[in-house]
DNA sequence: ACAGAAGCTTA
DNA sequence: GTAAGCTTCTGTT
C-alpha cells in the first residue's frame, strides 16, 4: 500500500447486527436457513464494491478487508471484568448466520479478519493507523460511534445504510465534539450496552459542554471543584475513578500485533462463478443475476454451492461466529488473481479502475493542437480511424442548433491527445462588421469532406456529449454522424436523482476531478460577451480541444458501468436512438400562424388595461397589480381582508386558490386580480413570445427537447417550452388555434388514455383495475362506485369528480393533506377517504409500501422497463424531506414507465409511417401525445398506424396486463385536433 | 446582470 | 400529493 491508495475497512460484527435487526421480515432460505442478515451484508458488499465511487467522495477503494470479532473475551475483560457483562446472547436466528457471514467474505474474495483477544474495533484502529503511515487514506464502513475516535484527516466513515459519509463534521455535529475528544466524551457519558461505567447523570450534551469548558478529562477530573452545579460536580467527584476505567475500556488499541499486512488487503477481482455458487446457495436470485451480468459469469451454468451449516443447537462457545467458519463451498479456493491486461477485467472492475485513472490523469491545454491544413485533418482523421473510437464536438456561433454557424470542430482520440479545426474564425474586435477571415484555416467544404468519411464509418464510434445538438448542427450541414455514444445520456441513465446535471462541466469535476473552463471565461459574458468566432484561434483549441478531451475520458470512465451496473438496454433501447428521432423532430418544428397571436395579443392587452383601472378604482390607488407583495399589503393589509396563508418568507399569499376564496364571498377586487393575471399570462408567456421564436429561415418554431433533465425519464421542451400551451381554459385554447397545418396539410393529435393509471394497474396487478381497462368502462366511475357504493348509471358527477382525484393522487404518492388541498375538503375527511380506498384496493397499499422499501433498501427505484431514478434523501432523518423522496419515489416508477412506454413509441414511429408509405412526420411531444402533420389525403391512412405503434409500444419488451388505448384525430390546428 | 421567490401553464 | 419551464418582481452583485 501507497500514497494515494485507499483502504476500506468493513466492520463485519456490527453490520452483522445492524443487518439483522434492521430488516423486519424473517428472510429464510427454502429449506428454513434464516439468511437475513446474510442478504443484507452481502448486498452491502456488493454495492460497495460496485458503486463505492458513487458516494458522496466519490473514492474507489485499492484495499479491503471484513474485519470480525473473534469472540466475546478480550483484554478489556482482564481490565474490568465487568466490560460487556449484561451482554445478551445473539438471537437464535442470528447464530447460524456468523459464519454465513464469514464465508460470504470469502466468496467475494475479501480477506476476512479476526483475531483472538482483540475487538474487531482494535484491529481497525491498527490498521487504519498502519494506512495512514504509508500515506494511504481509510474508509471504516460502520455507524459505530466507538470508531469515531479514529476520524481525522486520512480516516473517514461510511454507512452504507443510510449513505452517509461520517468525517470530522460529521462527529462534531452529531455529538458536539471533535473526535479526538470522542474517547474523553464516552469515558463520561459511558455506555450501557457494553457496561461501561462512565459518570451516571451525565449524558452527550453535558460531557460535550464540560469537555469545552476544561478541555479534555483529565483537567475536568483535576478542577471538578471548579463545577458551579452542586449534584453535577459531587457526582463527577465521586466517580472520577470510574470516569479513568472508563475511557481504558473505550480507547481503541491501535498496535495490536497483527498477523496479516496491509498488502494481504489488495483489491483483487471479484471471482464470478465463485461469488454466484454461494449466492445461488442462499437463494439471492437478485443479486445472483447482478453480479451475473456485471461479471459476464452465465449464473445458470454454475451450481449452488453445497453447504454445510452450524445450527444453533450445535454450536458452542461463547461466540459462534468465531473460529472455524460453518460453511464450506464446494470448489477449491482459487489463487488470487494476478494483475490481468484490461481486457480481461469485469466492466465493474473496469469502470472502477478506469475512474481512478482518470482522476490521477492530469490536462494539459497547450498539448492540444491547432489543425490549420487538410493533410493533417486528413492524419487526424486517419489516426481516428486506427483507433476506432473518436470524441467529436463542435464549435459554433450560437447555442441554439438551428441557427448555429460552424466555427469550428474538435477531434480527440486518446486522453490528452485533441486537435482543434478552425474554420470560419474573424480577425479583430467583433465590432467591425464582418472583420475578415482568418488566414490559415481549412476551408469549410474541404474540412467536411475530409471529416464525412469518419463521422460515416461505421467501425468509428463517435462519443459525443449531447450530442443532439452537434448532429442537428452537422446535418444542417449536410453529415449525418453514426455510430455515437452521448457522454449526457450514458450519466444520465446512470445517475438520474442522484445528481441533476449532466453537462460536461459537471460530469468533469466528478469524474474526473477537473475543473473545466467555462464557455463565459472564453467568450466573456454579457455586453462584452462576443461569438466563438471572434475568439483568438489558440483560445479556442484550448478550449475545444479540452471539451473534447473530457467527452473523451468521461465516456471511458461511464460506459462501463452501464455493463456493471445492468442498464444497457436502457441506454441503447430508450435513449440513443431518440436522439436522432427527436433532432429530426426540433429540425421540423412546427407552423405557427402570427396574426392569430397577435390578434389575440391586442385584445389581451386591452381587456388587460381594462381590468388594470378597475384593479385601482377598488384599490384606491395604484400600484404594480404583478408585485404579489405590494398586493397582499393593500388586500390584507390595508383592506383588512382575511389573510389566509403566508409564503414560506412570511410574505401574504395571493394565489389564486386565496383569492378565489375571498371573490366566493363577495369580494371584487380578488376576481378582478385573477382575470388580470390570466390574461397577462397568456400575454407575455404565449402571444407575445412564441411569434419570437419564429426560425426567420423556416418560418417556424423549433423546441428543443431535453433528454436529460428529469429524474423520471421524460422530455422536457425549452426555447420555448411547448409543453405547457394551455388548454384547460376557453381563453387559453385560443393560443392553440394559432399551432396550425402548412398548406395542404392536417396536423394529427394522437393521445394515450389514463396511461398511468393503466401502469399502475399492470405494475399492481390490481384485479378490479385490470377487469376495468378490459372492460373499457370510465376508470374513474369504477373507483368511485367501488368506494361509495354507488351505482355507475346516474352517478353525480362530483361523486365522480373525488373519485378522479383520489385516482391522481395516489399516482402522486398520495397524501391526506394534498388530497384535502385538492377537493378544498378537511384534512380528516380526505384521510377517510383514503382509507377506505385502500379497503378497497389492498394490492395498491402493498405496491406503494413494497416501493417504498424497495427505495429505501437501493436508493433508487426502477421503471418496467429497468430505467432507475435516485432518491439519495429516501432516508433522511427529517421526516417532512423524508416522506417528500418518498412520493416521488412512489410516482417515478409509474411516470417514468408511461414515459419509456412513449419513447419506445417514438423510436419506431418513423420507421412505420415509411414502411406504410405515408408522408407523415413526427412534430411535438406533450407527455402522453404526439402531433404530427401530414398530407390531407393521408391523414385518415396515417391515424391508424399512429395508434398501432403507440398502443403496441410496450411490446415485446413487456407484455402488459392491460391494453393501451390510444385517441387519435386530425384537423387544420392543435386545438380541434385535440 | 443575476438569483430567488411567487405565481401560472402543461401532463 | 408527481414531473416540468417561463415571466415578473425584487433584492443583491
Amino acid at each position: 500500500m501507497k500514497k494515494g491508495d485507499h483502504l476500506f475497512l468493513v466492520d463485519g460484527s456490527g453490520y452483522i447486527f445492524r443487518a439483522y435487526h434492521a430488516l423486519p421480515p424473517l428472510t429464510r432460505k427454502s429449506d428454513g436457513l434464516p439468511v437475513g442478515a446474510v442478504a443484507g451484508f452481502c448486498n452491502m458488499l456488493w454495492k460497495l464494491m460496485v458503486d463505492a465511487r458513487n458516494t458522496d467522495a466519490g473514492v474507489v477503494p485499492t484495499h479491503f478487508a471484513v474485519i470480525f470479532d473473534y469472540s466475546s473475551k478480550t483484554f478489556r475483560n482482564d481490565l474490568y471484568p465487568e466490560y460487556k457483562a449484561n451482554r445478551s446472547a445473539p438471537p437464535e436466528d442470528l447464530i447460524p448466520q456468523f459464519g454465513l457471514i464469514r464465508e460470504a467474505t470469502r466468496a467475494f474474495n475479501l480477506p476476512c479478519i479476526e483475531m483472538e483477544g482483540y475487538e474487531a474495533d482494535d484491529l481497525i484502529a491498527t490498521y487504519a493507523r498502519l494506512a495512514c503511515e504509508v500515506g494511504g487514506d481509510t474508509t471504516i464502513i460502520s455507524s459505530d460511534k466507538d470508531l469515531m475516535q479514529l476520524v481525522g484527516p486520512t480516516v473517514g466513515m461510511y454507512d452504507p445504510m443510510k449513505d452517509r459519509q461520517i468525517g470530522i463534521p460529521e462527529v462534531v455535529e452529531k455529538w458536539g465534539v471533535p473526535p479526538e475528544k470522542m474517547i474523553d466524551l464516552q469515558a463520561l457519558t459511558g455506555d450501557s450496552i457494553d457496561n461501561v461505567p462512565g459518570v451516571p447523570g451525565i449524558g452527550p450534551k453535558t460531557a460535550a459542554l464540560l469537555l469545552e469548558q476544561f478541555g479534555d478529562l483529565d483537567q475536568l477530573l483535576e478542577r471538578a471543584g471548579e463545577i458551579k452545579q452542586e449534584k453535577r460536580r459531587q457526582t463527577i467527584i465521586d466517580n472520577a475513578d470510574n470516569a479513568r476505567i472508563s475511557r481504558k475500556l473505550v480507547t481503541l488499541k491501535n498496535d495490536v500485533p497483527v498477523s496479516e499486512g496491509l498488502e494481504a488487503f489488495t483489491l483483487h477481482e471479484p471471482d464470478g462463478p465463485k461469488l454466484i455458487a454461494f449466492l445461488k446457495a442462499m437463494e439471492f436470485s437478485t443479486l445472483t443475476r447482478r453480479v451475473a451480468e456485471a461479471t459476464g459469469a452465465e449464473a445458470g451454468e454454475i451450481a449452488a454451492a453445497t453447504v454445510a451449516v452450524e445450527r444453533a443447537d450445535t454450536a458452542h462457545g461463547p461466540d459462534v461466529g468465531a473460529g472455524q467458519p460453518a460453511l464450506r463451498l464446494s470448489d477449491e479456493e482459487g489463487a488470487p488473481p494476478t494483475a490481468t491486461p484490461e481486457e480481461g477485467r469485469t466492466p465493474s472492475l473496469l469502470s472502477a479502475l478506469r475512474a481512478e485513472a482518470a482522476v490521477a490523469g492530469k490536462f494539459d491545454a497547450a498539448a492540444y493542437e491547432a489543425i490549420r491544413d487538410l493533410p493533417t485533418l486528413q492524419r487526424w482523421v486517419a489516426a481516428a480511424q486506427e483507433a476506432g473510437v473518436v470524441a467529436f464536438d463542435t464549435q459554433t456561433t450560437t447555442q441554439d442548433p438551428m441557427q448555429a454557424e460552424l466555427c469550428g470542430f474538435a477531434l480527440a482520440f486518446a486522453p490528452g491527445r485533441a486537435a482543434y479545426v478552425p474554420l470560419a474564425h474573424k480577425a479583430g474586435d467583433g465590432d467591425l462588421l464582418g472583420g475578415g477571415l482568418l488566414q490559415n484555416q481549412v476551408a469549410v467544404r474541404d474540412a467536411l469532406a475530409a471529416i464525412q468519411p469518419l463521422l460515416a464509418d461505421a467501425s468509428v464510434l463517435k462519443i459525443l456529449q449531447n450530442g443532439k445538438f452537434d448532429l442537428t448542427v452537422m446535418q444542417r450541414y449536410g453529415l449525418d454522424i453514426a455510430p455515437f455514444d452521448d457522454t449526457m445520456l450514458i450519466s444520465y441513465v446512470l445517475d438520474a436523482g442522484t445528481s441533476s446535471h449532466h453537462n460536461l462541466e459537471a460530469l468533469s469535476q466528478r469524474w474526473l476531478g477537473h475543473t473545466a473552463t467555462a464557455f463565459k471565461d472564453v467568450t466573456g459574458t454579457g455586453k462584452s460577451a462576443v461569438s466563438f468566432d471572434h475568439v483568438a484561434v489558440e483560445r479556442a483549441t484550448a478550449y475545444a480541444g479540452e471539451e473534447v478531451d473530457i467527452t473523451l475520458r468521461l465516456w471511458r470512465v461511464l460506459k462501463p458501468r452501464l455493463a456493471a451496473e445492468g442498464l444497457v438496454s436502457v441506454y441503447e433501447r430508450l435513449e440513443r436512438p431518440l436522439v436522432k428521432t427527436l433532432a429530426a423532430m426540433e429540425q421540423r418544428g412546427i407552423s405557427i400562424d402570427r396574426q392569430i397571436l397577435s390578434r389575440l395579443s391586442g385584445e389581451l392587452a386591452q381587456r388587460a388595461a381594462g381590468l388594470e383601472e378597475e384593479v385601482y378604482q377598488h384599490a384606491g390607488e395604484r400600484f404594480t397589480i404583478g408585485s404579489p407583495k405590494q398586493l397582499g399589503d393593500i388586500l390584507f393589509g390595508r383592506m383588512g381582508l382575511p389573510g389566509g396563508t403566508k409564503t414560506k418568507t412570511g410574505q401574504w399569499s395571493t394565489t389564486a386558490q386565496v383569492l378565489e376564496e375571498l371573490a366566493a364571498e363577495g369580494h371584487e377586487l380578488p376576481r378582478k386580480i385573477v382575470d388580470w393575471r390570466q390574461l397577462t399570462k397568456l400575454k407575455s408567456t404565449y402571444t407575445d413570445a412564441l411569434p419570437a421564436h419564429v426560425d426567420p429561415q423556416t418560418m417556424r418554431v423549433h423546441t428543443s427537447y431535453s433528454l436529460a433533465s428529469t429524474t423520471t425519464g421524460r422530455l422536457s421542451s425549452v426555447e420555448p417550452n411547448l409543453q405547457n400551451i394551455p388548454v384547460r381554459t376557453a381563453e387559453g385554447r385560443k393560443i392553440r388555434t394559432a399551432f396550425i397545418a402548412g398548406k395542404g396539410n392536417r396536423l394529427i393529435s394522437a393521445d394515450y388514455s389514463q396511461i398511468e393509471l393503466r401502469v399502475l394497474a399492470h405494475m399492481a396487478n390490481i384485479p378490479q383495475l385490470v377487469q376495468a381497462f378490459a372492460d373499457g368502462v370510465d376508470i374513474h366511475a369504477m373507483t368511485a362506485s367501488e368506494m361509495f357504493g354507488v351505482p355507475v348509471e346516474g352517478m353525480p358527477s362530483e361523486v365522480r369528480r373525488r373519485a378522479k382525484a383520489i385516482n391522481f393522487g395516489i399516482i402522486y404518492g398520495i397524501s391526506a393533506f394534498g388530497l384535502a388541498n385538492q377537493l378544498s375538503i378537511a384534512r380528516e375527511e380526505a384521510s377517510d377517504y383514503i382509507k377506505r380506498y385502500f379497503e378497497r384496493f389492498p394490492g395498491i397499499r402493498d405496491y406503494m409500501e413494497e416501493t417504498k422499501a424497495f427505495a429505501r433498501e437501493n436508493g433508487y427505484v426502477e421503471t418496467i422497463f429497468g430505467r432507475r431514478a435516485h432518491y439519495p434523501e429516501i432516508r433522511a432523518s427529517n421526516p417532512s424531506i423524508r416522506a417528500n423522496n418518498e412520493r416521488a419515489a412512489i410516482n417515478a416508477p409509474i411516470q417514468g414507465s408511461a414515459a419509456d412506454i412513449i419513447r419506445r413509441a417514438m423510436v419506431r414511429m418513423d420507421a412505420a409511417l415509411a414502411k406504410a408509405g405515408l408522408s407523415a412526420r413526427m412534430l411535438l411531444q406533450v407527455h402522453d401525445e404526439l402531433i404530427f402533420e401530414t398530407a390531407e389525403a393521408e391523414a385518415e391512412a396515417t391515424m391508424p398506424v399512429v395508434k398501432a405503434v403507440m398502443e403496441n409500444a410496450a411490446m415485446p419488451a413487456v407484455a402488459l396486463r392491460v391494453p393501451l388505448q390510444v385517441d387519435a384525430r386530425a384537423a387544420l390546428n392543435w386545438d380541434e385536433a385535440h
